[in-house]
RNA sequence: UGAGUCGGCCGGGCAACCGCGUCAGCGACGCCAACGCGUCGGUGUCGAGGAAAGUCCGGGCUCCACAGGGCAGGGUGGUUGUUAACGGCAACCCGGGGUGACCCGCGGGACAGUGCCACAGAGAACAGACCGCCUGGCAUCGCAAGGUGACCAGGUAAGGGUGAAACGGUGGUGUAAGAGACCACCAGCGCCGCAGGUGACUGCGGCGGCUAGGUAAACCCCACCCGGAGCAAGGUCGAGAAGCAUCGGCGUGAGCCGAUGUGCGCAGAUGUUCGAGGGCGGCCCGCCCGAGUCUGCGGGUAGACCGCUGGAGCCUGCCGGCGACGGCAGGCGGAGAUGGAUGGUUGCCGAACGGGACCGCCGAGAGGCACCCGGGAACAGGACCCGGCUUACAGGCCGGCUCAUCCA
RNA sequence: UGGGGUAUGGUGUAAUUGGCAACACUAGGGAUUCUGAUUCCCUCAUUCUAGGUUCGAGUCCUAGUACCCCAG
């Protein structure tokens, strides 16, 4: 579980950030991206379908995952929410492949955000 | 030793570092009049299953409804027990299967009534003459006895063929041919008596009429049972927002933005040209705006907390019972999350399985044991709790019983 | 979590009381034609799976699988 500070659980946010958030997807995760005004830290969020696997597959993907993200929100700007959605080729993968596959996927989604405020500001 | 059958148990293990949830101390910081609360750090503690699953039954618990009885609707269906209860379980009965241990059965009623039984077949439910068989007539052949029949009238359910099913079976008497028409035995049905059993039912004996189709997982009848919803049940504490009013700012204006106050319902008091309340003001006078204001009680959104885990609990022993189970005594007691805690990296040991080698042992051989290398564990995760059922499951361990074979 | 529903050729749908699984489109083959279009004929089904009741099951019963919908 993460820390309380840095977890999404309320159903708006979730559709707030897949819906208006930076999307970008890799071959076992799609990460959405959405920068608040506040300046809380960062918080995440994982959505994984029963699509992925029954209950005891579905549970040990959220949880590499977790394990995996925890670094990677110190990176991040205060305010950004992030939301994981796990795609059903995650079922199989390795917890080294999640780790890489999450770091390509905010890599670019940050990547696009800052793309698309600097077009704002230059506007 | 081999084959089989029934039951019980286990369901990868031991460690290291990093990380997570509950609870209890400790420390630091912040808030508070106080009780305390929050955040961070660190220590200790405990932390998924036999099915946690499917959600197919039953119960506890909570709220709503409710005098009793009946109807409707739903469920169950051999008997006796067991239990909080059950559609579960146990023992027994009946039917079927197996050499046997044992297994399987939605196993009440088809004499309460209604419906259905396609196709085939002559006929399908108080049945039916197509072929066949027999008698007579008629025709014909023949000297006659008698024979024959694309004919007519009648008898006949023994035989053929159809079907899932054709109105008891075998043998005889009988007859023109036949037929429970009659007889013997057998099967089956009903009634009576005796014996055994709590009972389902069983055994024996007698009598009767001689034969009664299937389907109730078709309607239905009979007996018994069932109020409805579900922990997101339900309870406790409870902001705020919207709206309205006033003020300020912006805008030609509709309006927009900001600040402050007031939340909603009910009741009471008071008040509307006899002025509640508010503004200006330090206060009074005065001036202005003007229909609400005050008090009490109650409901309640977000959210938080409770419900939330000690329960028909588990283990051992003794006693009662064939058993399910019950009684007594002692002991053990350890998940409670809420976008939802068990993960990551690694070491050692390791089952199945795959391959190698013919040097060891057994064997005629195939092969087995041992050896070496590889390999690296099934089904599957709590969400209020419990009793069952059903389904999924790599593999291992233990025990009872049966059959076959061998040895003593 | 709780409640409800559906499954039939490749696709979309039928099948009163249990009795030969029907229709349209698509696809493939054939016929007609000099060739093509049109037209006509033929082919394509384990009725989701397994077991049961029945003489007989798409239909009735039991268990399972997949998918969809509703409440929050």
């Amino acid at each position: 579980m993460l820390p309380a500070k840095a977890r999404l659980n309320k159903a708006e946010d979730f559709s707030l950030v897949v819906r208006t958030g930076q999307r970008a997807g890799t071959r076992h995760v799609a990460v959405h991206l959405l920068s608040t005004s506040s300046e809380e830290p960062p918080r995440a969020g994982f959505v994984v379908s029963a699509k992925v696997g029954n209950s005891v597959i579905r549970h040990r993907v959220t949880r590499r995952l977790r394990h995996q993200i925890l670094p990677m929100l110190a990176g991040l700007a205060p305010g950004t929410h992030v939301v994981v959605r796990a795609l059903p080729a995650a079922a199989g993968a390795t917890s080294t492949q999640l780790s890489a596959d999450l770091t390509a996927g905010i890599g670019q989604a940050s990547l696009k955000m800052a793309r698309k405020s600097a077009a704002q500001v230059s506007r």
